[in-house]
RNA sequence: GAUCCCUUCGUCUAGUCAGGUCUAGGACACCGGGUUUUCAUCCCGGCAACACGGGUUCGAAUCCCGUAGGGAUCACCA
């Protein structure tokens, strides 16, 4: 079948089924280690996911580590246990391996080789040697005859010998594909049929002076001998898709089926990277009146200079620097990074139903939805094409809804690996205390949250806020209440949610007051702020002895008043 | 600049392919009220959109054309 005559019928339900494959779903992920997985990455793994699963295929994770200047060593890593953390899982892949390995690309050169060669003999691929300065020239006068650059095919491929010849001379030697003189149609799942002219194609360099296969060729390959039957990825890679399924076809290959979705936008317009964390920081020293710019720089390890550009907006520093400087002065920089969120307290279900939300819906008014919901409902061709803004607002509402869902072992889990991310000292609690905080603070929108409202526990009183010095210690008669419920709850014998709630009841009537009256003395007493999980819950966390002492201790301070 | 994509409340979206049931539905946010020993949760109510202009049609958010705006891509990076 060419091109022309591959059947149309409508812009969006219907793309034509993939020719030749068996009927599993196989999808894939296909990331280069550059670093922590960002929420972008992380959408477009669960959607490839969400696919795969609910067609009961497989999700295949590749890493296309072919450039050797961008990845780092650990990156690797890094976004497979970010993924883990989601708890998107992959069936074929690094850990897992599968029957379609190695599943990092630096390790396949060879097959590389094979088809490059293939191609080569064709007559579909041909060397080039020039050097980048002379490529730039090309490009440059294109634009200054405003015109599409593409590359000059010569009449005649280069054969061996002029291989050799510039090799001996020290040119680079690249190969670039000789794309076919047609028009290509991408027949897209999210976008329908999408027409290239074939005055917009380019020969692309397909091997590049390294040796290295440029990841056009290294994808198109891979994806054909790894049995990938849908590719899922963002839009930026929708202008590379008619020299994939040229490369296809040159070499024989089956099409997949394309889904190019949608880009997600961040809070401050733009793609979701991590520029919006530079300029986050920026934004907040310049409106800091007293700073040391030195001392900060130093802190993020940056020269004075260094600095100097930073602020004049001229670079971005790396995300380490840009945290520790964000650290010492106290500035929340936004989540980008999947690890951000769980830092900031965000538990993987929330995530995972709030992302699945950006570009796809289930068609009726249905969004709180659990992980097997999703995978149930799930539907690539409800993909929405237009961009969505990532909006950290409605992120937490849906974190909130999940904290109350998910089971309370679960959650416990999640818990721990917050605390222990953060290194907070509640992370030394055993697991019981750590179930009792959790249920205490039934409610709480983050991990975060849980955390800071129960501080006091792991915290001495070393002062009061000073609204709860004026909502509530300056009222009268607060000193001989507080004397009054000391004397009660000392008297206690058994230090439990029933004899706590009794005491304070009884204090109630008593003294004929409200519970606020009784409750929020307390309160301050033992955290010094007016916000704790529920009278009962806090003594019974903090202990007899330590409850006591603490409202002694503010008998104390209330003498300074 | 060229090419491609997109456009419904502030935001995420339903509805668009099969035009009438849409005086456009839901959710988040926001505003107002209520419950609660604080915070959070929870409950009730409110505000708020078919980018613009032309067609086609008895009838347009929905189909066609144009305009404007936004995005993506134009590498020996993936």
């Amino acid at each position: 079948m060419t091109y022309a005559e591959y059947p149309v019928r409508s812009t969006k339900k219907q793309a034509p089924g993939p020719q030749e494959f068996s009927d599993m779903t196989v999808t894939r992920f296909a990331p280069s280690p550059t670093g922590y997985l960002h929420v972008g990455g992380a959408r477009t793994a669960l959607f490839c996911w969400l696919m795969a699963k609910h067609n009961k295929g497989k999700m295949i994770l590749r890493i296309e580590d072919t450039d050797q200047k961008r990845n780092t060593p650990t990156a690797a890593q890094q976004v497979m246990d970010d993924l883990r953390w989601l708890g998107i899982t992959w069936d074929e892949g690094p850990e897992v391996d599968g029957p379609n390995g190695p599943y990092y690309q630096s390790e396949r050169r060879d097959i590389y080789d094979r088809y490059m060669k293939q191609l080569l003999e064709k007559g579909s691929a041909y060397y080039c040697f020039d050097t980048p300065e002379e490529l730039n020239a090309l490009r440059q006068e294109a634009i200054a005859q405003k015109k599409n650059f593409a590359y000059p095919r010569p009449e005649r491929f280069p054969d061996e010998q002029e291989v050799a010849k510039a090799q001996a001379e020290g040119r680079p030697v690249t190969v670039r594909f000789a794309m076919p003189n047609t028009d290509i149609i991408v027949h897209d799942i999210v976008r329908g049929a999408v027409r290239f002219g074939v005055d917009e194609l380019n020969d692309f360099v397909i091997q590049k002076s390294d040796g290295v296969p440029s990841y056009h060729f290294a994808c198109v390959v891979d994806d054909e001998l790894m049995e990938v039957s849908h590719i899922l990825r963002g839009q930026e890679h929708l202008m590379n898709t008619p020299g994939h399924i040229a490369l296809q076809d040159a070499l024989g290959f089956r099409r997949p089926q394309y889904a190019h979705m949608s880009v997600t936008i961040s809070e401050g317009g733009g793609k979701l990277s991590k520029r919006e964390q530079s300029k986050t920081l920026r934004n907040a020293i310049k409106t800091m009146a007293t700073i040391d710019l030195e001392k900060v720089a130093e802190v993020g390890g940056l020269s004075a200079d260094e600095m100097a550009t930073f602020m004049a907006n001229k670079s971005n520093p790396d995300a380490p620097q840009i945290s520790a400087m964000a650290e010492y002065l106290g500035v929340h920089l936004p989540e980008i990074n999947v690890i951000d969120f769980l830092k900031s307290g965000y538990i993987p279900e929330g995530m995972i139903n709030f992302i699945a939300l950006l570009g796809w819906s289930p068609g009726d008014d249905k969004e709180i939805m659990a992980l097997d919901e999703l995978i149930q409902l799930f539907d690539i061709t409800r993909l929405t094409k237009s961009n969505s803004l990532f909006d950290r607002q409605k992120l937490t509402a849906f974190n909130t809804e999940h904290m109350k869902m998910v089971a309370p072992e679960r959650l416990l889990e999640h818990f721990k690996r917050y605390l222990a991310i953060n290194d907070l000292p509640m992370g030394q609690a055993d697991d019981a205390t750590l179930a009792h905080i959790l249920t205490a603070c039934q409610g709480a929108r983050t991990l975060a949250d849980v955390a800071a409202k129960c501080n006091f526990l792991y915290q001495d009183v070393t002062g009061y806020d000073p609204k709860a010095i004026k909502k509530v210690l300056k009222k009268e008669g607060v000193k001989d209440i507080l004397i009054k419920i000391r004397t009660a709850l000392d008297s206690l014998d058994n230090w439990d949610d029933d004899s706590i709630n009794k005491a304070v009841e009884e204090l109630c009537t008593q003294n004929d007051v409200g519970m606020g009256k009784i409750a929020q003395p307390i309160r301050v007493a033992i955290t010094g702020s007016m916000v704790s999980p529920s009278i009962h819950d806090s003594l019974v966390l903090l202990g007899k002895e330590r409850t006591l002492g603490r409202i002694d201790q503010l008998i104390e301070f209330m003498d300074t008043l």
